[in-house]
DNA sequence: CAGTAAGTTCAGTCAAGATTGAACTGATTG
DNA sequence: CAATCAGTTCAATCTTGACTGAACTTACTG
């Protein structure tokens, strides 16, 4: 690998972004970005603590949460007994499939604080019922565009 | 207000919400779920602090975020000199569309990705390409989404 | 102009959670 | 069985950033 310092910092503009984005802690973010750009795509643990200078034990707590999460997979090779990581086909889908979850979420929070007024239909709950229709309306409408987007990959 | 700890448990939970989902800062949290909830709809600095239980510090600091941001209102009743807060109305539109700008960062970052690669057409960066093509799809659907609400809104 | 009320700023404290490092388990091999 | 390697667990440390409280600014009011 030629460009190795780059793809370093690669991975940790990934890892600083989904920090923010979506609260993936730091060294999560820098397996991911590592497994976006190395070569071979597979890597195990004693790699990936090695080339992210980091212990064991964090690859290891990381690794396993994200399996957990379902964006990384975890395969062996026959006759070896290390494990190899490498990013799950689908995972991106699956990724915002997950975060968009919040949404739902959110449609509910507003209609239990509707139940909180004393006239929810007034004027007194008109902040509460925005909120609670958009969440409602994009609930409704981004399984409906990650359903489109699958369809379109299979063609 | 007779329910007054209902209302505030509820604050409490709207803040715990965004501070998973949003990387909100709880206090902040905290003051948009009261507004959403407080009457009268409007509250200044001082009630907040006070019903919030909170330092006058952070209700400055977080209401200017808040602000910053767009999610909230600060208005002055003529012959007071007192600030007022309140929701912002379109807030949620804007916040959704707000965190869907992340969506055109990550197309943009698996771009620079690829460019990283000695064969970003071939197999190694297949990785790469299904997270550019995934985010790119909603880079172009999601502000369709934001616009058929804002129609549907209207009428 | 003194007094008071509203709001801001900022240094210091505190808490949450990420990361390390060392001790451990378990499997493999000579 | 001793030695080594892969990986896990967990107590201790370190870092980050929210929050407080006190000193400050500004503006109104008698």
């Amino acid at each position: 690998m030629d460009n190795l310092q780059a793809r370093l910092a690669y991975a940790e503009r990934i890892a600083v972004f989904y920090e923010k984005a979506g609260g993936i802690p730091r060294m999560a973010g820098r397996i991911m970005g590592w497994l976006l750009v190395c070569d071979p795509p597979q890597q195990n643990a004693t790699e990936l603590a090695q080339v992210l200078s980091a212990s064991k034990g964090s690859i290891s707590t990381m690794t396993r949460w994200l399996l957990h999460i379902g964006l990384i997979n975890k395969t062996t090779i026959p006759g070896e007994r290390r494990d190899y990581f490498e990013i799950r086909e689908g995972t991106w889908a699956d990724l915002l499939a997950q975060q968009f979850q919040a949404v739902g979420s959110f449609r509910e929070l507003a209609n239990q604080g509707l139940a909180l007024l004393n006239d929810p239909k007034g004027h007194e709950g008109a902040r509460l019922r925005e909120m609670h229709d958009l969440y409602a309306f994009f609930e409704r409408e981004l399984p409906l565009l990650i359903e489109k987007w699958r369809n379109e990959r299979k063609e």
